[in-house]
DNA sequence: TTAAATATATCGTATAACCGATATATATAA
DNA sequence: TTATATATATCGGTTATACGATATATTTAA
């Protein structure tokens, strides 16, 4: 994902780090939680190498808080992250009007 | 897009391809009309460079008949590109489950 | 205490979307 | 007939996604 995806976010290069916002927008998880997510939607689990870079994005964008418990850490979505989100929902929406039933 | 996107069809590495699909599902286009209602939806003209390697690639494929008439040339989808399309809307969806409101 | 499992992270590489510039062909206007 | 506009197409180069392999840290099991 993009760093300015404020602006532009839904250039569709990829939709990884769009799809982590939505997922993180439902509830808090921590990278195998997200994982499992998206295996479950797209029937197939992202590598490590794809996941955690994606996040790191997010993370260094300001979207993503975490919260190291153990070995696991807990993302949440910040305020920008909340509201990069919506700006990117609004555009997927308009782009693929009418493509859900 | 892939050539593989019966398999595969959502890698969502740019949603291009995709695009193209749905829209030529609505109906028959040239590649100025589908350049119009990309514009239309994602507030931002696509080059010539991205668009016509993309309908290139779904020609390639097998997804679209062009019928030239003059300088346009009309594209349609062939039975194997609403198969395609319909296979790649369903992943979608399943992916995207939730984003829309 | 060591071994194995789990969660996070990075690295190098490959792929393909995408763009700007440019080229070609047809149609229309002057 | 020549010039301009329109539609399609290609090329070179950039960028970001994505993967496989590997590394690190923490936890649990043996």
């Amino acid at each position: 994902m993009n760093i300015k995806m404020d602006e532009e976010c839904c250039d569709m290069r990829g939709m990884l780090g769009f799809l982590i916002l939505f997922l993180l927008s439902k509830k808090p998880m921590h990278g195998q939680e997200i994982s499992e997510e998206i295996t479950k939607r797209k029937g197939e689990r992202p590598s490590p190498g794809t996941l955690y870079p994606s996040i790191k994005n997010l993370r260094e964008a300001g979207f993503l808080d975490e919260k190291k418990e153990g070995k696991t850490i807990t993302y949440t979505l910040t305020p920008s992250g909340k509201k990069a989100l919506t700006i990117a929902k609004r555009k997927f929406c308009q782009i693929f009007l009418g493509v859900f039933p």
